[in-house]
DNA sequence: TAACCTCGAGATCC
DNA sequence: CTCGAGGTTA
């Protein structure tokens, strides 16, 4: 259940009468002050008000992707995210750190340091956490990140993780997989049965890792 | 090159 | 909602 079903008409009214002026506003909400509106009677109220609710608990990525920053959409805010893992961190980065993330260049990290510039968005920010929205990402890894900004390849079967998995992983660590090896290539990963990837891997000198290496970097093992 | 972001236009649905 | 144009990034 998603605020985005708040329609037009319902918008409108709630700012007419003043009682939103940003997106921080709908937190404070109550069904009785929207059982007052035209066109949505207490049933809606009441599910508006938990849509509303539930949504503090969409994670960082979504929180930045909702915050309207130009040039960052959903990718954008899921890199950020990855990266920093929590609001607190992304506000305290500079506009070079964003601008190293891979997948993010000059343009997005400016507009990203000049969002988080502007005192009313900070006050946004502020009034959502005072709300209760969680700022930081769901299932983000604590601690040292040791794929941070690495290309992975993953080739052959793994034991213990699915390729799925195994992708999840490197991503939440802040890594990426890629499809094919090369010389920018961090790691190869040689699981059972690997095909041509691992020759690749030792003819352009990349390191490979098996699934124990890789599990213990990743610190799963 | 390919995926992604923004924005406006027109199609579609209720 | 989908589409296309125009820009960003690697």
């Amino acid at each position: 259940m998603d605020i985005e079903h708040l329609g037009e008409v319902v918008i409108g009214q709630l700012v007419d009468r003043g009682m939103v002026k940003d997106f921080a506003d709908l937190y404070a909400l109550t069904a009785e002050a929207l059982s007052e509106l035209e066109r949505l009677a207490e049933k809606s109220a009441r599910n508006l008000v938990a849509a509303i609710d539930g949504s503090k608990h969409a994670g960082l990525s979504r929180l930045l992707n909702g915050l309207g920053i130009r040039m960052v959409g959903e990718r954008a805010a899921q890199l950020l995210a990855s990266r920093f893992g929590s609001m607190d961190k992304l506000l305290a980065a500079t506009e070079q750190d964003i601008n190293e993330i891979h997948g993010i260049g000059p343009q997005i990290a400016q507009s990203v340091t000049r969002f988080f510039a502007e005192s009313h968005n900070r006050d946004t920010i502020d009034r959502l956490g005072r709300a209760g929205v969680v700022m930081k990402q769901e299932g983000a890894i604590e601690g040292p990140r040791p794929l941070d900004g690495k290309a992975i390849v993953l080739t052959g079967g793994l034991r213990t993780l699915t390729r799925d998995q195994a992708k999840d992983l490197v991503i939440r660590l802040g890594g990426r997989v890629v499809g094919s090896v090369s010389k920018k290539t961090d790691y190869v990963v040689v699981g059972e049965d690997a095909g041509s990837k691992a020759d690749d891997a030792k003819r352009l000198g990349v390191p490979t890792l098996d699934e124990a290496a890789f599990l213990k970097l990743v610190g799963r093992a």
